[in-house]
DNA sequence: GCAAAAGTGTTACTAGTACACCCATGG
DNA sequence: CCATGGGTGTACTAGTAACACTTTTGC
């Protein structure tokens, strides 16, 4: 067969979200070129290892770090010096969590690892920083066409905290009335009796939750998630 | 640097469109396994050579063919067994092309290069009918919010061609008024003054070109391109 | 009673849908 | 004059956009 000097990486660009702010998780590296610079974690996909699990488990080995959502986001093999070390090709996986689910923690290949605002990136390492221009990209589309932003929330979740998100992800101002009566009339939220109130003050909010399984149901009837703004 | 027994090759899928049938191509593989057996064309990269680049030679090589629209589709490399030749990942492409503009002619790998009406294509090599069936997915999508249809049509068109073709690759009846109203609503399309006749009778009708340029400017101005059908 | 956040309804407008007849050509 | 395919307009419907006041709570 024929001989090939290719190496085959994956990285990950993790969505967190907390109070208006969207977040990207970087590690520092501790060895090599790049030692002391912030990347997007990743590494080299073992032998027999699928692509998926490579990217779980370098994200579990780099920052302890599980995620609600994760997709193949594109595979950057056109620059071929891309990285410095030789020829290789990355497969990026965009991926969405709930920083409150874990704890951040640096680990094999890590020296820390942070989140830092999207909109106050450092330069990262390799083709870094183009892949989260990628994928901003790819969240901010597919907020509108798929239901994701659940997966940057909490479990239970107040509806302002919904419109905030979608406000600050996509940098606008949506009218709440419109927004509220669109997403309800999908049927996919489930309404708890729980009353909570987020600050000191102001009238406490109903818990919604996401009805995954009646979302699931409805994509069967061709029903398709779709929100415009004005 | 880490040691990996990872091979990286891609694959293209390749839509051809002529006559109210959506086409694949397919080559004929002439060595290994899998000789004589139908495969999508592809092959490995080389050290040098930038994925699209690597698709690019391939298609050329095995078929003489030149793309009027390419883009990467997914990477597989999920199963580590989906090449029985060992741990290959692929990086599949999406292509669309005229199949008028060219001849197809076995090249170097490929025993045959041949047109397979998309329903009705044979079991082909590896997992390349999953491919398929996934790009066959984005085409039918993309159709609805990007003008890629023109990349299946000779540069001047009817608008019944048009208007076929969408019928015909989303398998669905269009209301003729509708879609022409629509069409040319986004002002894309540069009306010629040439009137052909397709068949021996009927009224002649109206060339249509479109108008890339147009496009590309209606583009930087948050102009969105979507259909929607009844 | 005031500040803060939650909750709610109506009207105007725009875009989508449904639908049928006339026109130009060749035979 | 008939068959074939090209070209066109209008009325109805549904979804989106714009917009402001009332309620509950803590202090």
């Amino acid at each position: 067969m024929i001989n090939q000097n290719i190496k085959i990486a994956v990285d990950a660009i993790v969505f967190g979200y907390e109070k208006n702010v969207l977040y990207v998780l970087a590690v520092q590296q501790k060895y090599g070129v790049f030692k002391d610079r912030w990347v997007l974690p990743g590494g080299f996909i073992k032998d027999d290892e699928s692509l998926i699990d490579a990217v779980k488990r370098e994200l579990q080995e780099e920052a302890g770090v599980g995620v609600n959502y994760l997709e193949q986001l594109s595979t950057f093999g056109d620059d071929v010096n891309r990285d410095s070390r030789g020829r290789i090709i990355s497969v990026a996986y965009f991926a969405l969590v709930n920083p409150q689910n874990f704890i951040l923690k640096a680990d094999t290949d890590a020296k820390d690892a942070r989140w830092f605002p999207v909109n106050q990136l450092p330069v990262l390492g390799y083709d870094h920083n183009e892949m989260v221009k990628l994928a901003h990209a790819r969240l901010k589309a597919k907020l509108t066409y798929q239901p994701i932003g659940f997966d940057l929330l909490d479990d239970e979740f107040l509806f302002s905290d919904l419109e905030n998100l979608y406000c600050s992800i996509l940098e606008r101002d949506i009218d709440r009335r419109n927004f509220r009566k669109k997403i309800l009339s999908f049927h996919i939220l489930k309404e708890t009796d729980k009353l909570v109130k987020t600050s000191s003050s102001g009238r406490p909010g109903k818990l919604f939750k996401f009805d995954k399984a009646k979302y699931d149901q409805l994509l069967e009837e061709d029903f398709q998630f779709e929100i415009k703004f004005a």
